[in-house]
DNA sequence: ATGGTTGCTTAGCAA
């Protein structure tokens, strides 16, 4: 079973390449970020036409979620079920068979003394009680997502330049090692676990040229499901060319039928 | 990480 994720930056100005990488890669679950779009706005006769059933999260402008799958799924969550209701899209459960599926764009940031900041942080507090109230480090579950969190040096180019940034400081790194104490397992790390991967390269400053790169796309599973992840890559082939998004698709591998 | 770029929306925000 192939899990993958991928910040698409607008579902509707990427149509074209998601279809195409759907078609180049095959994925058996696709979880999709930042799609800027309301649902009734979601390309779903082009995603139909490529083999895929959706569950789509939208929202006018900013953030929106979907999970793309080659099997129906079930949609257990669409966004916090206890608590304020978030105003923004950003957070999609689904069930396959015995299988759970989040797709999760977690909050930027933009800078760690501003109110963004603020609630980037309480927005991962809630997935921890999510997770809490609704799952179990034993059972068969997956978080894909932009997490807005480079977890080590490892994972950043210039870790120097980035290091007091939103996606690098100790308190969000402190809030992903809650995670991983959670249950959760970075499958990208497990299988690599010595080399520079990254996601996501700014549009400015020539990111890409430059590989001033960070691997703050991620996807986190629980013992028993990392246990049967086989490979895993970055697609750095998909931030190349006329009109990429800025972050690249990440792939896991699971010896997972469905 | 000043600016730089991209996308949505249409001047300014978010990333």
């Amino acid at each position: 079973m192939r899990i993958a994720t991928w910040n698409v930056n607008s579902v509707r100005i990427r149509q074209e390449r998601l279809v195409a990488w759907l078609g180049r890669y095959q994925p058996d679950l696709l979880c999709l970020q930042e799609l800027k779009a309301v649902d009734a706005d979601f390309p779903w006769d082009a995603v139909r036409d490529a083999g895929y059933h959706a569950a789509v999260v939208g929202q006018k402008t900013y953030n929106g979620v979907a999970v793309l799958s080659k099997q129906p799924c079930e949609v257990l969550a669409k966004n916090f079920a206890v608590g304020d209701a978030d105003p923004q899209a950003r957070l999609l459960e689904v069930r396959q068979g015995p299988l759970r599926v989040l797709s999760l764009y977690v909050p930027n940031g933009s800078e760690i003394d501003s109110e963004k900041f603020v609630y980037k942080r309480a927005w991962l507090a809630r997935v921890l009680d999510h997770l809490d109230r609704t799952a179990q480090p034993s059972e068969l579950l997956v978080l894909c997502g932009d997490f807005n969190i480079a977890p080590t040096d490892l994972d950043v180019r210039n870790s120097a330049a980035w290091r007091d940034s939103v996606l690098c400081c100790d308190a969000i790194r402190g809030d992903w090692q809650r995670l991983l104490d959670w249950g959760l397992i970075d499958c990208v790390r497990q299988i690599h676990p010595q080399e520079r991967l990254f996601s996501w390269w700014d549009y400015r400053n020539l990111g890409f040229i430059k590989n001033d790169g960070l691997r703050i796309d991620h996807i986190l599973a629980t013992a028993p499901c990392a246990a049967l992840a086989r490979e895993a890559f970055v697609d750095r082939e998909e931030r190349k060319g006329d009109k990429p998004s800025d972050h690249a698709p990440v792939v896991v591998d699971f010896d997972l039928a469905v």
